[in-house]
DNA sequence: TTGTAGGCGTTATCAA
DNA sequence: TTGATAACGCCTACAA
C-alpha cells in the first residue's frame, strides 16, 4: 500500500531509509536513537551521520502507537488569562519541555461541564494531566484519574497525588496585621465557591480573626475578576469594614479602581490585601499581598506527574507548597472616614450611590 | 507479542474486541465511527451499542499513524503571561477545541533561539502552527513553513498566510488626539526590536507626528513588561516629553506606577497611550488606549490554519484585523509642570533622582 | 553487538 | 453494504 502518502511527514525519511542508507537494520537505526547503550560506538555516529543527512527525525505517532508513550501532557486550568494561572502554566510547560514532554492545553472557562469535557477528550492523547483548580465533583475527578494519571493543583482529594499552595498561614499573617495596625471590622472578598483555595483562605481568615478579637465578614464575588472586584467594591464602602483581604490580587485590582473611581484611596480609606503575587507588584500603590512561586509551582507539579508516570512515587503524595505574606503599600492605620460612616451608613450609602 | 500491555489506554477496549462481540469485521467498526454514511442504519446502531457497553474509545495515536492527521495543532507564543498573548491563545484553544483539534501550547520567552527548538520539536506531532509575534528570522520561518502549514501572527511574511493586527491607523489617531489636546513634543515607547507590530506602531506614531507638526522621539525597552516600563519611567520624565504612546499596555502599566512612585501624575503630569486592550480597564485611571479584540483574533487565526489544512483557502491569505482607539482616562491637556521642566531638564534630574 | 520479524490499533483498498 | 488484509513507522523479544 505505497500509494498512501504519508501526510504527517511531508518530507518524511523513514527508519528503514536510513537503515538502507547506512548498510544496517532498522532496529539498530531505531536502538540508535532509543537505546544507544546497547550499540557500538562506531555504529551510533555512523547511523546519526546517516540520519542527519538525510533529514530523519524519529515519527512521534508510530513511536507512540508502539511503546504507548505519547510524550505529552495536558495541563487544565479555568482560565488562561488570570495571571495566576498563566504564570503557573508558564512554570508547568518550561518543565515538561526540559524534560522531553509537550504539553497540551485546556482552558475549562470556569466551568465544570467543559472541564470534564476536555479530560474526556485529552485523555486520548496524553500520558497524565495536571489539572489546576479544579471545579469538577470529587466523584468526577476521581473518576477521570482512575482513566488517566492525573495531578491536583489546590484541590485536596485524599489518595490522589496532589500540589497544594498552602496560604492559609499567611492570610493569618494578614488579619494580625491588619489587628496590630488597629482595624477591628473586615472582609474576606470570596473567590469561587468551588475553589479549594477559596475555602482555605476563608477558614484562615475567619479563625485569625476569631482569635485576634477581630469581626470579619464575607462578602462573594461572581469569579476571580477584575470585573468582578470592581463590581463589589460599592458593598464593601457600604460595609463599613476599615480593611479587606481578597481572594486573590485581580479582584483586589478591581476594587482598587472601584473605589478610586469614587474617590476613595487605598491604603487611606481601605486597607487592602491580596494573594499571588503576580501583578501585586504592578499595582500603585503596590499591593500587600500573599504571594507564591506560581512557575515553580507549576513546574513542581509537572515534576510530581512526570514522577508518578514513572512510578518513582507514590500515587498519593502530597506537596505542600508555601507562600509568604508580603507587606507593600495598601495597608495603613484605619481610617477615621470609614469608621465613622460604619457609625452612620445611611449617610455613606448616599455618597456612594 | 500480546504481553506487551498497552500502557496508553489502561483499559483500552479495541476495535477488535468490539468487532468480535458484535459479530462484524473491524472494517465495520471503524467505519460506524469514520464513516456511518457508508453502512446500513442498523449496522450503525449495532455497533455503537456495543462500542457503548464495552466502553471502547477510538485510539487517537493508532488512528493518526493510519491517516497522519494528529488532530493536533501547535501555538506558539513569545510569553504566555503576557496579557494580549493569553487572551488570544484563549480564543484560539477555544476555537481549536470547537473544530475537534487539541491544542499543544509552546512559550518562547521572547527568544528566537527557544521558538526555533519548539517549531522542530513539535513539528513531529502536529498539523500544522500559529504562530504569534515571531521573533524569528525571516529564512528560519521559512524553512519551518516548508515543512508544516503555518499560520503567522502579526509577522509579514509575504506568501506565508497571516494575520495581521492594524493597529497602526489606531496610533495615528492616537497622535491626533494628543495633538488636539496641544501637546508638541511626544514619545514612543518602543516593544520587542524584533516585533512587527513594534515596527508599525513606531512608523504610524512617526508619520502622524510629522502630519501633525509633533516631535515625537523614540525611547526603547528591554522587553514588553511592567519592570521593563517601571525602568524607563525617569527617562521619559526626563526627556520633556507631556505625553507618551506605548507599545503596550503592559508597559504603560509600568510606566504609571513609575511615575507614581516618583509624585507624577497621569494624565496631570503626562498623557499616556497604551495597546491591547486586555488591561488597559483594568488600571486606574483607565487606560486610553488602542484596543484588540485578542481572543477574536486567535480564533480567526486558529480558522485560517484550519482551513488552509482542508486546503479550502489559499496558502497565501492575509487576514487584516482591525484595532479601534479608545480614549478613557489617561489624556489630557500636558501640563505646566513638565512643560516648565522640558526648559531645564537639570533640575528635573534631580526632583527624580 | 546486531538482525529478524511480529505487533501496536486504525484506516482504506479491493473484492465480494 | 460488508469483509479480508495490507499498510502507517516504530519498537522489542528473541535469535544469532
Amino acid at each position: 500500500m505505497a500509494f498512501r502518502r504519508s501526510l504527517v511527514g511531508l518530507s518524511s525519511v523513514t527508519i528503514k531509509q536510513v537503515a538502507e542508507e547506512a548498510q544496517v537494520s532498522p532496529a539498530t537505526v531505531s536502538r540508535a536513537f532509543s537505546h544507544p547503550h546497547l550499540l557500538n560506538h562506531k555504529t551510533i555516529e555512523h547511523v546519526r551521520a546517516v540520519a542527519e543527512r538525510t533529514g530523519y527525525v524519529p515519527n512521534h505517532t508510530a513511536r507512540a502507537l508502539s511503546t504507548g508513550r505519547t510524550g505529552t501532557i495536558a495541563l487544565i486550568v479555568p482560565d488562561i488569562t488570570n495571571p495566576f494561572f498563566a504564570a503557573l502554566m508558564r512554570g508547568a510547560q518550561a518543565r515538561a519541555r526540559d524534560r522531553g514532554y509537550a504539553t497540551l492545553l485546556g482552558d475549562s472557562d470556569e466551568t465544570p461541564e467543559l472541564e470534564d469535557l476536555l479530560l474526556s477528550k485529552l485523555a486520548a492523547q496524553v500520558e497524565g494531566f495536571v489539572l489546576v483548580s479544579s471545579r469538577l465533583a470529587k466523584q468526577h475527578v476521581q473518576r477521570h484519574a482512575q482513566r488517566r494519571p492525573l495531578i491536583l493543583v489546590n484541590r485536596d482529594v485524599p489518595r490522589l497525588p496532589r500540589l497544594l499552595v498552602e496560604t492559609g498561614p499567611s492570610y493569618a499573617e494578614g488579619v494580625a496585621h491588619l489587628a496590630a495596625l488597629g482595624h477591628r471590622l473586615i472582609a474576606y472578598v470570596a473567590g469561587p465557591a468551588l475553589s479549594w483555595s477559596n475555602r482555605q483562605r476563608a477558614q484562615a481568615v475567619q479563625k485569625a480573626a476569631e482569635r485576634l478579637g477581630l469581626r470579619a465578614i464575607r462578602i462573594a464575588t461572581s469569579r476571580p475578576s477584575y470585573e468582578a472586584g470592581l463590581a463589589c467594591s460599592e458593598e464593601i464602602l457600604r460595609s463599613g469594614v476599615t480593611a479587606a483581604l481578597t481572594f486573590d490580587d485581580v479582584i483586589a485590582q478591581g476594587i482598587m479602581a472601584g473605589l478610586a473611581s469614587r474617590g476613595f484611596s487605598v491604603p487611606g480609606d481601605l486597607s487592602l490585601i491580596g494573594c499571588d503575587g503576580v501583578m501585586a507588584m504592578t499595582t500603585y500603590p503596590p499591593l500587600t499581598s500573599v504571594t507564591i512561586q506560581c512557575a515553580e509551582a507549576g513546574a513542581r507539579a509537572t515534576d510530581l506527574l512526570l514522577d508518578v508516570l514513572r512510578g518513582t512515587v507514590s500515587r498519593e503524595h502530597c506537596i505542600h507548597f508555601p507562600s509568604a505574606f508580603v507587606i507593600r503599600g495598601t495597608t495603613s492605620s484605619p481610617s477615621l472616614r470609614l469608621a465613622r460612616a460604619d457609625e452612620d451608613a445611611n449617610s455613606l450609602t448616599e455618597m456612594v450611590a
